[in-house]
Order: structure tokens, then sequence, then C-alpha cells
DNA sequence: CTCCTTTGTCTTTTT
DNA sequence: GACAAAGGAG
């Protein structure tokens, strides 16, 4: 029976398949089971699995439940999917009933920045009146609310500041439709707009989608929530699974209310919650338990485990976030030794700035990690740069990829020329490519007239090529003939060698997709891109420490977990302490919450007494969120072994704050000992001498002129063979031999 | 037009 | 501290 490793509540949920379901589902109550188990019993039952529809938020938590669905029911037509790329499907089809063109591109955050500051700018606006984040984030709301600029207009009229900003939204519209491209709120916005004006349309796909799934609810938006309304009025067969505990990503627009609402919204609504955890020891339910508790809006549930208890949460306070390292590092490397692998562990932070330092101490102690997000691989400027080419190729209309490349690399085009041409497109109402076809009718070019041709001819150039060959042949043809890898090679620095690594790592991915895909298009490759995300990529085949955001933990277990920097102004942040509502503390708790369920077995919490923060030392008192911790569960780790701080609010800790701190110019140790048993900085090993050829990341390949002490580090004079003579601290600019 | 210096910004980011 | 954008000199 499909349903005996169930427990009773988990049964229900999977079968009661009719009518709306709210299925609240506490960390690790095995929620992504239920729903494969559940898609499995309807196709028991005798539904077509074509007639179902999964929802999840990521690209990975939909690759995953495929699998597992997969192996519960073979060959199987179940339609599993995020919103983002079932959207793009429908749209891809049918975009052209809402005067679209069907092969439109899709913007990421940066490209839709771009074209809203010209916007604003074109508008004479101030952007100090009219930051262009803060624009972005109020277009983005109205989307949300599925508010056009028409409607802004309306509902702004007479309000001067409103008024302009509706105006920049229009303009800002008009852009991206000039550019055939939708930024990420169009994918849900326009969907529901071609539904809402062609019924034939939406009745089809409410015909299909008799069955409906919708996982992570807390964290939809209000255009989400009107299309899962909308595709799901007709046979009623709504199921949603989320945990209201673990809403996160209010700030983004997640409408918490969506699931506190839902009976609300949903007559007729049978509730069933899933409390049993299947994850966690005793212990960390408790702390996580004790830490939620103190959060006034959630509903009312408790999580409980018939794990077994074992260990108590750790913590330990350090003197700073080098400390803590360290101490992470440590810690790694003793659960190593008693079996565990670096894989089980994970690290979660507040901030992806806090990766920095982890990352040096794990260096340093040559243990394998992998970070997931900070400076995304599709972001970095020389990936953007060709796919800037690729975009272009596909779709010359797309004007901010093209001003991207027009002179990357130079080519002696520079912004009086494009702003010339801008001018133009401006008053013949034409777009940019169109502009380049018509170089003969705008004025003033002058010597510029020939470098322009020569670029548009290379641009047909690539359009034509890109017909015959594959996307991998194509990238190497545009980096080739615009001479980009040359360059880099040209550049013999290091940052250049990581820029050409990046790009064949590129051209990799490239190749894989060309074995994968079905469809092999460039359409299909640059829209798989646009809609990957970070976590998507997440392999753990190899064995290595994992460091990410809290943010980005959630759905993912370990069986070991750290959360440094538990202090109050990172963890709470600033922002949120600082906040007159309170919503925005009650979200960082449950970004707490989140984070304690991932642990399964052991969990470290730290903090310190000061650390690097946006360029300056900063001194924080421990978290709030440790002090909701009853003292029983917590098991305080001290440097020495010997002096325990007490206790009691007031640490030994606080009094000896400034003066410790004080002596941090002091290169002598000993006066650490007492309280924390530090080491004193020990000199820096240097593995070369003058005369030697060394690297650096910035200046690229040189030779040592001169050695000079200086503290614990060396000051090393260094002729660089592109950037002339240097003087370096050799630890600090991480010098290396090179051979 | 390009290179270099100064100035400003810095939570989180499933798509 | 790290990075991008803006401003200024050649």
């Amino acid at each position: 029976m499909l349903t005996d490793d169930l427990n009773n509540m988990q049964k229900e949920a999977v079968l009661n398949i009719n009518g709306p379901l709210l299925l609240l589902a506490g960390a690790g109550s095995g929620k992504t089971r239920v729903i494969t188990y559940r898609i499995a019993y309807m196709v028991e039952q005798g539904i077509n699995p074509f007639n179902i529809l999964a929802i999840t938020f990521t690209n990975k938590a939909a690759k995953e439940m495929k699998e597992r669905v997969n192996k519960l029911l073979d060959d199987n037509g179940v339609w599993i999917s995020t919103f983002h790329s079932m959207c793009v499907k429908i749209l891809r089809q049918y975009i052209n009933y809402i005067d679209y063109d069907n092969n439109f591109i899709i913007y990421d955050t940066d490209d839709s920045e771009k074209i809203l500051k010209e916007s604003i700018k074109e508008l004479n606006l101030s952007d100090k009146m009219f930051p262009t984040k803060k624009v972005m984030s109020i277009i983005s709301e109205k989307k949300d609310k599925l508010i056009t600029p028409l409607e802004f207009e309306k509902e702004a009229f007479g309000d001067n500041i409103q008024s302009k900003m509706a105006e920049i939204y229009k303009l800002y519209q008009s852009k991206l439709k000039e550019s055939n491209a939708l930024d990420f709120d169009d994918i849900i916005f326009k969907t529901i707009e071609l539904f809402k004006k062609n019924n034939d349309i939406l009745e089809k796909y409410q015909s299909r989608f008799m069955y409906i799934m919708v996982d992570e609810y807390q964290d939809t938006n209000t255009s989400q929530y009107v299309l899962i309304k909308l595709l799901s009025q007709k046979n009623n067969n709504i199921c949603v699974v989320g945990d209201d505990d673990q809403s996160i990503y209010a700030w983004r627009g997640a409408n918490i209310m969506n699931i506190l609402n839902f009976e609300k919204d949903f007559p007729g609504a049978k509730v069933i919650k899933l409390e049993q955890n299947y994850r966690s020891t005793q212990n960390i339910l408790d702390v996580a338990n004790s830490v939620i508790k103190n959060n006034i809006t959630r509903k009312d549930k408790s999580l409980w485990t018939s794990n077994p208890v074992g260990e108590k949460i750790f913590y330990s306070k350090l003197k700073n976030d080098i400390e803590e390292g360290n101490f992470i590092v440590k810690k790694a490397q003793e659960l190593k030794q008693k079996n565990y692998n670096y894989n089980d562990i994970a690290i979660l932070y507040r901030q992806n700035s806090m990766s920095r330092i982890l990352e040096e101490q794990l260096l340093k102690s040559n243990i394998p990690y992998r970070i997931v997000g900070g400076v995304k691989f599709y972001d970095r400027k020389e990936i953007k740069d060709v796919l800037a080419y690729l975009k272009v190729i596909f779709n010359p209309k797309d004007t901010i990829s093209l001003k991207r490349i027009i002179n990357v690399p130079k080519r002696g085009i520079g912004n009086t020329t494009v702003e010339k041409i801008n001018n133009f497109t401006i008053n013949n109402k034409i777009n940019f490519f169109e502009a380049l076809n018509n170089l003969d009718m705008i004025p003033d070019l002058g010597s510029k007239f020939n470098d322009l041709l020569e670029f548009r001819n290379l641009i047909l150039y690539f359009r034509n090529f890109s017909e015959e060959n594959t996307i991998s042949e194509l990238i190497n043809e545009v980096l080739e003939k615009t001479n980009y890898l040359e360059e880099l090679k040209q550049e013999y620095s290091e940052e250049s060698f990581a820029r050409i690594e990046n790009i064949e790592s590129f051209i990799d991915k490239a190749i894989s997709f060309e074995e994968l895909s079905e469809d092999k298009s460039l359409r299909k490759f640059l829209e798989d891109i646009s809609l990957l995300s970070d976590i998507d990529n997440l392999n753990d085949t190899d064995d290595q420490i994992t460091l990410m955001t809290m943010h980005s933990s959630k759905g993912l277990e370990y069986p070991i977990v750290f959360l440094p920097g538990l202090e109050e102004g990172i963890f709470p942040s600033y922002r949120s302490i600082v906040s007159p509502s309170k919503k925005e503390l009650e979200e960082e708790r449950r970004l707490c919450y989140v984070a304690i369920t991932r642990a399964k077995e052991y969990l470290y919490i730290t903090s310190t007494n000061s650390r690097m923060h946006n360029g300056k030392i900063i001194y924080n008192e421990k978290s709030r969120f440790l002090d909701e911790i009853p003292k029983e569960l917590l098991f305080e780790i001290y440097k020495d072994n010997k002096k325990k701080l007490d206790n009691s609010g007031i640490s030994q800790y606080s009094f000896t704050k400034k003066f410790n701190d004080s002596l941090d110019m002091n290169l002598d140790g000993k006066n650490y000992k007492d309280n924390y048993n530090l080491k004193p900085p020990t000199k820096v090993d240097i593995d070369f001498k003058v005369g030697d050829e060394v690297r650096q990341i910035k200046y690229g390949i040189g030779t040592v002129v001169q050695i000079d002490n200086a503290g614990a580090d060396y000051e090393v004079t260094v002729d660089f063979k592109f950037n002339g003579r240097k003087k370096l601290m050799a630890n600090l600019s991480k010098l290396k031999k090179h051979n």
C-alpha cells in the first residue's frame, strides 16, 4: 500500500485530493514526500498525470520533485515546474495575443535597472529624487499588484511625485517592449493579462490543470496568488503547502497573508498540520521552538520529534571574526576525524560579505569548500559580455545588451557617439539596431561611421553564423572575431586568467546544453540561463563544506550546521532592529528558525566581540535570539576550557572589551592570554626571495627587488611586467611565488 | 576617447 | 574592504 510508510496526518493529506487543502508543514515534516505520494495516489485513482500541476519555487526543487515522482510512477506527464518557467512556457505560445513577440527575451535585474536608469534620465528627473533601486522596487510592487502604468497614473493623479513615478513606469515599460523583453515581474503579470483578455486560453489551462499543488506557499506574492486563483477556479482542486514560520521573503513582495488567509480565500478549505519532524534531534527542535515562539503573528503549532535528544547546542563567543573562522575550522576538522564528511557540514551566515573571512580560514587550512551565491556566475562581467553578444545575435532589438557590447572590446565607439545615435533613435522612433542599419542618416558621425558600420556587419555576420552552427561554436566565433579572448590573454594578470577560466566553463555549459537539451535553440539556451539561480547548480558530490546565506539554505538539510555572527546588528540585522515596525524583526526571527532547523545532529552557534563590517571594526552584543534559547539547552565552549565567563547578563567580556581591543594594535600577544588564550600573530611565511618571480591578483607577474621586515608581514618591492614598480605587503596583498 | 582618481554604496535575492 | 559609478586630466 502506497500510504504504508506515512504517519496519520501525512496519510490524510495524501488521501484528500478533492477541494481546497491547506497543508501546514513544519520544517522537516516530510512535505516533499507527501506531495509526491499525493501525486502518485491521484494517478492510482485514475487521474491522468497530464491533468496534474505542481509548482515549486526553485528549479532545483522542481528537478528533485520530478525525480521522486518518477520513482513512484514511470512515464508520467505531470507538469512540475516553477511559477516562472511555467509562465514562460505559456507565454512563448500565446503572448502574441496580447501584442508581444513570441521570441521575447528575459531581462535580469541588472538589465532592467539599466533601462530604468535610462528612463529616469530621459525624463530629465534627478536620480537623487528618484534613485533607481527605489523606483525599481515601486514598479515591482505595482506589477505585483497587477497595476498597469495607466492605472498607476490615474491613481497618482494630483500627487506630483507619484505622477512622475507613473511616468517613469510607463516609459520603462515601453522600453521593455521595444527591446522585446520581459522583466521577471512581467512573466507573471503578462500571463495573467493574457488569461484575463483571452478567456478561451484560460479555460484551456483550467481544464488541463484539474489538480494543482503549490509548494512554499508562504513565499508567494500577490500576483502569483491571483494566477493560482485563476487557474484553480474551475475545478477547485487546489492544495497549497507551506509554513508561515518559514516565510522569509516578505521584503521581496512575498505576502504572508496568502497563507494566513487561505481558508477565507478558498471557502470550504480543509487544513491539515504536519507537526512531526523527522529531521532534527529533540534539542535542535527545542531550540528552534523556543526562538520562534517569540513571534506574535503566526499560526499556532508545535513541532515534535521522536528522534533522540541529541547533543546540546554548542555556543562559543569569540574575540573577533578571524577567531570565529578559526573556531569553525577546528571544529570541522574534529568532526572530520569523527567520521563525518565535509559534505555533512554547512556554514550559514546572514550576509554574503561574511563568507570572505571564513573562506580565508578554510583556504589556509586546506579544507575544501563551495560557496553558493555571492557574485553569481552569470553576473560576472566576462560572462555578461559574452551573453550580451548572444542576446543581440538572437534579438537585435535588445538595446541594453547592444549598448553593453558596442565598445567591448574597445573599438573606439565611446559615449559621445552612442549618445548621438541615441538621440537619433528617439527623434525617429526607431530602435538602436535599426539606427545602425541607417547610419548615413545620422548626422555628425565623422570618422566613427566606419567603426559603426564594421560593428553592425560583425553582428550580422554572427547572426548568419548562428543559423548554421551550434551555440558553443558561436561563442568561440564571437570570442575569436572580437578579439575578446586575445585581449584577456594579453592582460596577463591573475584576474584575467580567472576570467578566461570562467569563459571556458561557460563554453562547457553550452556544450552540455547541446548534449542534454531537447530544444537546442539559442532561444532556449538564453531562457534557461535567465531562469537559473545559484542554488540550482548546487552539486553535492564532492566532499566539501557548503557556505551560503541562511536565505539560500531554505529547503536543505545538513547533519552539522554552523551559524556564525549571532550578534545584534548582524543577526538580527541593524535595519530590522531600528525599524519602527515589528514585522522586520519577526522576519529575522523566522530566518533564525529556518537556519536552526537545517541542522540534523549538531548545531554550533558563535558570536564575536568585534568584527570587520563595511570596512570598519564594529562591536556587537550577542544576539537577542541567543537570549531566547533556554540556558540548559546550550553548551558553552571557551577557548581555554578553564576560564568560564559567567552566564548572567553582564559578562566579564563586555567589562574587558575596551581594554582588550586597545591591545589589538599590540603585536605582543601575551596580553591576550589571560582571557582568551590567543596566539600572538605569527610571522607570515614567504616562499620567495629577491630575484624570484611572484604573482599578484591585481598587478600580475613581476620580479622581487627588495624585501623588508614590517611587523608580522614583509614589505616587498616588486617590478611588475605590466604595472611597473610597486611596494606591497606580502601577506595582505597575497603575493605568491610564480612557477 | 581613455585612463586614473575620487566618491558613494554596501541585507537577504527561490525567478 | 570591495566595487561600481562619476568626474577630471591628458
